[in-house]
DNA sequence: TGCCAGGCCGGGT
DNA sequence: ACCCGGCATGGC
C-alpha cells in the first residue's frame, strides 16, 4: 500500500513548508521530562511559566524536586494548570526515579527503547504520549510520539478510522518510516506545528493548509 | 465570553 | 473493555 510513501511525502512537504522545528524546547533532558508531564492537555506557553518558576527557585533538578514539599511544588507550577494533580505526578516520577535509578536519568535512559517506554508507563501519571515524549525528546531514542493533533490530522485526511487508538496510530507511522530518532523528532514537531496553524479543533483553515490538495474533510475530527 | 491547549486517572457500566 | 467526569490556568 502507498501509506509509507504518503507519510514520507507528507513529512518532506511539511519540512519544506515549515522548516526544522528544533524540538524539544528544553535545555536539558531533565527539563524535557518535566515539561512532558506539565504539558499534558495544556498550552506550552503556560508550561514555560511553570518551568521558569522552578528554575528561578533553583529546583529544576532531580534532587531539588525530590526535596521540595508537595504544596510548594503545586504553587510553583500553578500556571501550567491542573497544578495539584501535576505536582503529584512530578513527585511520583521523581520518587520512582530515586527508588529505582538513584535519581539518575542516565541510568534510566540506558535501557533499550521499548523497555524504557514500558518502564515509564508503570509510573502513575505517565501515559503513552508522555512516555513517548520522554523516550524520544529526552532520551533521544526512536519512538514515534502521537497526540491529539496527530489523530486529528490523520482523521481529517482519512488515513485512519475514528476509533483508532494510540498504539495503532503510533504503529502506522513507525511501520511506514525508518526507525530514526531524528526523523521521528522532526515529524512529530511538524505535525504539532501544522495542527496549531491549520488544524485546530474549531476553525480549521483548510484552504491555506499545505496538505490542502490531499483528500480531507472539515467536519468532525474532534 | 466561552472555548481550547502537545493527557491521564479512576469509577461506573 | 470502553465511557465519562474531573482536573485548572492563561490566551485569543
Amino acid at each position: 500500500m502507498g501509506t509509507s510513501k504518503t507519510l514520507k511525502e507528507i513529512y518532506d512537504r511539511l519540512l519544506k513548508h515549515f522548516g526544522p522545528q528544533h524540538w524539544w524546547p528544553g535545555e536539558t533532558p531533565f527539563e524535557v521530562v518535566i515539561g512532558a508531564i506539565l504539558t499534558q492537555n495544556t498550552n506550552w506557553s503556560n508550561v514555560e511559566k511553570a518551568i521558569n518558576n522552578l528554575k528561578s527557585a533553583g529546583l529544576l533538578t532531580p534532587e531539588g524536586l525530590h526535596k521540595c514539599a508537595l504544596p510548594r511544588l503545586a504553587e510553583l507550577i500553578k500556571p501550567s494548570g491542573y497544578f495539584n494533580i501535576k505536582a503529584k505526578r512530578l513527585k511520583s516520577f521523581i520518587d520512582w526515579l530515586f527508588d529505582n535509578y538513584e535519581g539518575d536519568l542516565n541510568q534510566l535512559f540506558s535501557k533499550e527503547t521499548s523497555a524504557l517506554r514500558e518502564e515509564l508507563l508503570t509510573v502513575k501519571g505517565i501515559g503513552p504520549e508522555t512516555a513517548d515524549s520522554i523516550v524520544l525528546y529526552a532520551a533521544n531514542k526512536p519512538t514515534f510520539v502521537c497526540d491529539a493533533y496527530t489523530y486529528r490530522i490523520c482523521l481529517r485526511h482519512r488515513m485512519i478510522a475514528e476509533e483508532t487508538g494510540y498504539d495503532e496510530l503510533k504503529t502506522l507511522f513507525e511501520d511506514a518510516l525508518p526507525r530514526d530518532a531524528k526523523l521521528f523528532n522532526e515529524y512529530h514537531a511538524l505535525l504539532v506545528r501544522l495542527g496549531k496553524t491549520y488544524c485546530k479543533k474549531t476553525k480549521p483553515l483548510c484552504d491555506q493548509c499545505p496538505l490542502e490538495d490531499l483528500p480531507h474533510t472539515i467536519e468532525d475530527a474532534g
